[in-house]
DNA sequence: GGCATCATGGCTTCGGACAAGGAAGCCGAG
DNA sequence: CTCGGCTTCCTTGTCCGAAGCCATGATGCC
């Protein structure tokens, strides 16, 4: 093992291939079109579609900032159609949870800790800015919470949703303060459903 | 596979050991002391000691900005004198080739690959900063290519005393003008030796 | 209750200041 | 005239500091 190694060698990054493909796809829901992108790794990013192509374009920028030999293949892909699957369950008032490798290549730092928190809000549950900054290990950096979930690629599956102001105010939402209005009662809902069923 | 986990399954970073302990140790030579600094996964840096303390701290100070929950050991691990050795080889003119593993963790972007380019740099011979810059992929970067030399983590080992100006004058050097010149005899002679052997 | 106000913390962005260079041009010594 | 030495103006990737941004929270006032 001579040092003179060409490129790799660098025993930083695993040796990922040099070229790594975002697959893109859509899903129709009661709050809109969403565009999906998985990479090989598992699902990237979960966003609003608008009706010009800006937030695609949007979410583009946003991986090529991240991975920047990502290369981005159309089409419904397997793995696109299993989130959108999901997708539909949820909406459906039927699914709770999700059975779905997420990839965060797109996130990192503090941003990344209180997304991963948010993970862990149940279904039907909600939780304070101010408490999620707190399980993600500063109890004082609720604004910077805030700005977490402004900034989370994987929305809906990433419960950024069942996030609420202290004041019982329902704060603001990517998709529109509609649209968590939307989903939080879809939950409550839900759940009365799974309880009456039971 | 639900996505609530906890921290990991953040699918970028390879899920690396929480705590990745550094071994230090020093070594005497006709340039100087040297500064030996393993991970577990290489030869880490190589640095010019100085009397007070100074170089050890911002060798530690570097480390820390780059692998934050590095834990240092001292002594004389059985990685770190292998490396001395080596070096004990190379400055009695009797090695001309590294047979170390290398771990760049310290270095990132086109600084990384100036200096793994540099170690293309066969023993006894040199390169231009601009024809180091072109090697690694922007011909007009020769400044870049110089800053990226100083900023070389693993002194020696990785040859950037074989990197001189394009005027024919022997450039600068961390290790001083005088241990650039040193090094530059030192391959010269010994590649003399060599074909004298032969 | 509703609202203005300030405090807060992490991230992004931008502008400027570096630095182990290079090429052209100018000048005086030989 | 020619060449070494010098100045001047490119050049480029990083680092550093400052400023601004925000999907909040607590307070005080009406």
């Amino acid at each position: 093992m001579k040092p003179e190694t060409d490129e790799p060698s660098s025993t930083d990054e695993p040796s990922l291939p040099a070229e790594a493909s975002v697959m893109l796809g859509t899903c129709d829901t009661p709050v809109g079109k969403l565009l999906i992108g998985c990479s090989d790794r598992g699902l990237l990013a979960i966003s609003y579609a608008d009706a010009a192509g800006k937030a695609e374009a949007s979410l583009k920028r946003r991986v090529k900032s991240h991975i920047p030999d990502a290369r981005f293949v159309g089409g419904a892909t397997s793995e696109v159609t299993a989130v959108a699957e999901q997708l539909a369950g949820y909406f459906a008032g039927k699914r709770t949870a999700w059975d779905i490798q997420l990839d965060w290549s797109l996130t990192t730092g503090f941003r990344r800790a209180v997304q991963q928190a948010s993970c862990q809000i149940k279904y039907g549950e909600t939780l304070t800015y101010g408490q999620l900054a707190a399980a993600a290990g500063n109890p004082s950096a609720a604004r910077a919470a805030g700005s977490a979930m402004a900034a989370n690629p994987i929305s809906i599956v990433v419960p950024c949703h069942r996030v609420v102001r202290s004041g019982g105010d329902i704060g603001n939402y990517g998709g529109g303060t509609d649209a968590k209005k939307f989903l939080l009662a879809l939950e409550r809902s839900g759940l009365k459903k799974l309880a009456s069923a039971a």
